[in-house]
DNA sequence: TTGAAAGCGCTAACAC
DNA sequence: GTGTTAGCGCTTTCAA
């Protein structure tokens, strides 16, 4: 009978160290990348890990203090919404550039699904976490036992104290955008938008407002419009605006409200000067071509990454916020 | 001088127990959700576990052999395409579900970049991997050392006996699509498409041969284009077409060329009746409405995540291919 | 530079 | 049912 080890056993360091006949410690550097190796060592252990079909166990080199797992944990809304697709892509693709690997969960908007999310993600000892803090907020994160792994939250503020933040300029990107609808003429601007609960609302009806003052407009509260969390909702009221004729342009302040917008403008058979916020896909396809103003998603997934590491790296200074511009642009469905 | 755990130590199983008079096996039970507790021990425990704030360490506990990490692997090509993204989502979904996390990787369809990043899956010990294979294959399949964690190819067939496969019927869905151009009167149909090496590409091809075939209807094989990678080609190509006046028709195989060939109908001015493979979200929204042969990428993800369970449960019954039925979604593009 | 040995946080035999 | 103890695969003092 031989001895060694049982079929479906990988094979360990141990096995490495033993048949290249050096001790577990130079085995354990070579793998680190160490160099100062004897050479001929080196060489031996090479082929013994070939041989052996070794691979590292990194759950297992990561159970120590101090030790990082290579992992970084995202949290997103829902990877169906193209925005967080192209953000999550953004994160994945720097991550990528580093070694790390991206685990990423969606919160749904859910407070209560984000904390098991979350907490699991820190079980999973994850390097860093990057957030997008959920609609419903659960618990306060201030609430985690720490030690805590470098936090970013991105696209909304968070409540975490010493966590950096990465924004977009909502208020200066909304601010620009409904300039432009007045200065093409539009005089009675409707905020097709979400709940200004939301911090990204909030910042975008305030740009709005701005605009307005600076033309020395007055806005019509009654068009202004908090119920859009999905296209559908859209649709039915901006085809009731349509109707009405109360409106002549529009402000889609995300992009499932323009997606709904759009809808409408078919189904009613009559279109309003529109510009919207994100940029997608197909919004150069439509006729016209929808107007919007873009987020630098890529920038800001940059931006979170490099966060994260340099807190990894030891910097400890004060929270920072960015605020990355936006661009606007126009593409035609600005105009009448 | 306070003897204890170091500040920035987190606390360990072993200070809970500690803490909750209790043994070390007892904690690891309760954390790990066993009956047959003392309601007294247990209620100890998890004052303690709360007081301490003790977070469980699942790198620690997934180290020994046979133990489960808790996360699944997904393979892409890259988030930046809807069909990836929503795929992910399911995946995602169905994962969260079973309390499993989601660790996603790009191959950016680059079979280099596909091997890293599945030895980087393998070496972090994932549950499963769920394989998109790259369109550039790397290294065989076959060749990772086993013992390998289930693989589930998904889209498309790999290479490695024993893996189950979840497709979608992209040769029925194509029949189905371009007899609907054929029954519309259209003859020349031109099929753009990518790389025939691609399997599925391979497969919608053969889709749009046995829909001729059983019309009745002769193939011009200038009329197949297996050149659009990106929409940007497929803009060149249809635009050519459309000037030529060759065609009648378009199969847009993806939906890169689906969106390649709408913003030639544009540039040029002129349309032909379309069907795409592969929904998106704005497909309903252009003018005609795009229609499509849309496949069940929630079902595929559901399956997928299944079939890999089944798997770590101990099924080791024969690899299953499974091949899921597409919809044809007529909405008007179809017509001339 | 290298080797032996002591842990890392947790799970699982093994006795009680 | 509970406590003790021996590992899991790896990194890292500590000597040599």
């Amino acid at each position: 009978m031989v001895i060694g080890p049982r079929q479906d056993r990988r094979p360990t360091m141990n096995d490495v160290a033993a048949r290249a006949q050096v001790g577990l410690r130079t085995v354990s550097r070579y793998v680190n990348g160490m160099t100062n190796i004897n050479p001929e060592m080196a060489e031996r252990i090479r082929s013994a890990i070939e041989e052996l079909g070794y691979r590292r166990n990194l759950a297992a080199a990561s159970i120590r203090p101090g030790q990082t797992s290579g992992v970084i944990g995202l949290v997103i809304g829902d990877l169906a919404n193209p925005y967080w697709a192209a953000l999550a892509r953004s994160v994945e693709s720097v991550a990528a550039e580093t070694g790390l690997l991206l685990t990423i969960a969606s919160s749904e908007e859910d407070g209560a699904r984000h904390d098991w999310v979350v907490e699991r993600l820190l079980q999973q000892q994850v390097d860093m976490i990057i957030d997008v803090a959920p609609r419903t907020v659960g618990r306060s994160w201030s609430h985690w036992s720490p030690p805590l792994p470098p936090v970013v939250f991105v696209d909304r503020p968070g409540d975490l104290a010493g966590a950096d933040t990465v924004l977009a300029d909502n208020r200066g990107g909304t601010r620009d955008a409904v300039a432009a609808l007045l200065a093409g003429g539009a005089r009675r601007i409707a905020f097709v938008g979400d709940d200004r609960a939301l911090h990204t609302m909030d910042e975008r009806y305030e740009g709005y407002l701005l605009a307005h003052a600076q033309h020395g407009v007055v806005v019509d509260p009654t068009l202004v419009f908090e119920t859009s969390h999905s296209s559908g909702q859209a649709v039915d009221l901006v085809a009731r605006l349509l109707r009405e004729g109360r409106a002549d342009a529009l402000f889609a302040a995300n992009n499932r409200a323009a997606v709904g917008a759009l809808l409408a403008f078919r189904t009613v058979g009559t279109r309003l000067p529109i510009i919207g916020f994100d940029d997608f896909e197909a919004a150069p396809l439509f006729d016209p071509p929808l107007s919007v103003v873009a987020q630098d998603v890529e920038a800001m997934g940059r931006a979170a990454v490099r966060a994260g590491l340099d807190r990894l790296q030891g910097d400890d200074g004060p929270a920072r916020v960015q605020v990355l511009p936006t661009t606007l642009q126009l593409r035609g469905s600005e105009r009448p």
